[in-house]
DNA sequence: AATGAATGAGGGTTCATTCAT
DNA sequence: TATGAATGAACCCTCATTCAT
């Protein structure tokens, strides 16, 4: 007799959630706009979430997971052909409607969760995980002569780490259209200085 | 002197603003706990202040422009000489229960301007004068045989910016007691990779 | 046959709404958590009662009821031998679960019908039979010698309605343990105190 | 400055609660009733009462004080002389529109207090300070002569208590008209019961 | 200048009820 | 019959703001 698919639902009502954060602003997420918005009333919220706060947390988990996942398909099909760049860089920055949406909430996120414990923790986890493949990714690419090998594969997953980061939270104050040349020139800078010399 | 305490005074609930903010959370300053902290009525606020938002915004002014200043400060006395990167570290990052208080706020405001325009006015008007001031340390870095002439200022500049901005926030999810190792390692290693070679 | 299914149900859904009331309280007796009790679905309640207020009132009069028909049970078999006052009291006074919950609901109905006029109009219909019930006992037992015949049936019998309502929800309040001696004391002064003398 | 008296205020809150629970029941208590009924605004109710639960606790205590006081007074007095009967049946049953008040309230807070553990606990304290003072009338009026030794104190307190409390929830069903002549008759018989005989 | 009582809009949430399946 | 998703009114409560003192 299931009409509705559970989870679908409450993907939707994330999403619905995230794209409010992400363009009004986390005081905007009420749960009248939320319903307003998924075009429903408001009691249905409370079918898929047991409050709002779960509601905030499953549309800013959603979207660092839709972030984190493009970041660590990357990974997982290094070495990475030089040509590739490009993708990656497209996969990695804010530079379309989607991914915008998705790092202005990350933001969000990242200050929502230094107040949340339970919200810090999960992104520890996240963090710690992440920060494994990457080292992993480094360790190959410095067995195939990609990146120099003076370094210690950790220091420079943590690099990467914070240059993605805070190349992206600092491309969200320009304007769409300047982004891509000048995340494209200093990803190139950050890998070339990555590199044996 | 009546103005004098009048500034005094707005500075003192900015600051009282900015410990809630970095210490509970956006959600958390309220007017009530505001006052509370401040150990004064509820009404005083309103001498200083027009309304909540003002205050909103002169909290994270207040931890955005000491952040900054101390930045400028650093620039200033450009070029610097390799055996004060220890005091560069300590300044620029947050490695101490102050510094910590202004990022986490700051954090907080790289969010919460994102959806509210005269803020993100007076952030992009912030990051173009740091900007600025940036590349012609960079220039002065390079005429003093410091950094590379490879690259172009600009790009130097907008990648010292980014690595300070991902390194801090970054940060911010370590234990106190674990970052400055972590912190003078990658700055080394982002100052190495900005030199010539 | 339907009607009786029907009627089982009505019962069924009367019961677990007398028992939410009897430990949890009238705001706790909600439709979700009803349905819940019963094991079934919300919707099922609307196939026996039209709204949730008619719930409230079969719960109320099924408990009403039960205490009223072992009352009245023992009236009936009047003049009661004295070596019957054992169970006249067991059958009086909340000594058991059972009887423990059906007087906690009787005693929010009492509460509950102050407000409520229809509610109150059956409770005096139900007041007024049990009255003439119970003078005709006083009449018998006074024919046979067991109660004073100074004093009107009418107020013995309206005495006796106090003193069993009046113990019987004061004993709501002492641990079940010690009830039994307390009433069988009280019982026997009361009735000790309508003998002749 | 404090320009109100914040105990009275408190107090003006617990009677417009209790006026609302004897006249319409407690599910019409709704913090918006309530501050219609007083005149003012729904905020004001939480500068005096952290809660709606403490409004309904206040206004239950309120009106079981004021019927205890009266109780209390009038036990204070004892040994009463035989044509004060005429005070005490005034002063202890529903009588008045006053009084009338507060024991529906009462009989409301008897049911409330069932499944409201805390409720329960404060009402079993009064109980007892209740009973204790009863008691000690009780020896009084026995060494006064007025009422027959040969029964313990304690069950002539007990008794009196459940006569007091059944005569008055039940009379609370009958028009005000009636009920004088009725607790009177009552009264009498009952006080009668437990002389010398 | 300082107080804090008062306001009432708007927040999150719960609820009885309806109805397509 | 039975289900449970959907509805939206109404609940309690918090909040920024105002203003008489």
């Amino acid at each position: 007799m299931k009409k509705v698919d559970h989870d679908q639902r409450r993907l939707e009502v994330a999403i619905a959630a995230a794209t409010i954060i992400a363009g009004e602003g986390l005081e905007a997420l009420t749960t009248r706009n939320l319903a307003n918005a998924m075009d429903c009333s408001i009691g249905v919220l409370s079918h898929y979430f047991v409050n709002k706060d779960e509601i905030v947390i499953a549309a800013m988990n959603w979207a660092d997971s839709r972030i984190e996942e493009r970041f660590t398909g990357l990974i997982e099909q290094s070495p990475m052909p030089a040509d590739q760049y490009e993708g990656f860089i497209m996969s990695c920055f804010p530079l379309n409607e989607q991914s915008e949406l998705e790092w202005r909430v990350r933001l969000n996120l990242a200050a929502y969760s230094l107040t949340h414990p339970a919200l810090m923790q999960s992104q520890d986890e996240a963090r710690k995980a992440r920060f494994e493949r990457l080292v992993g990714m480094v360790v190959t690419q410095q067995q195939a002569g990609n990146f120099r090998t003076g370094a210690e594969p950790k220091m420079i997953a943590q690099m990467a780490i914070n240059f993605v980061m805070g190349t992206a939270y600092n491309l969200l104050a320009v304007p769409v259209e300047d982004r891509k040349s000048i995340v494209t020139d200093m990803t190139l800078a950050f890998l070339h200085s990555m590199e044996e010399n």
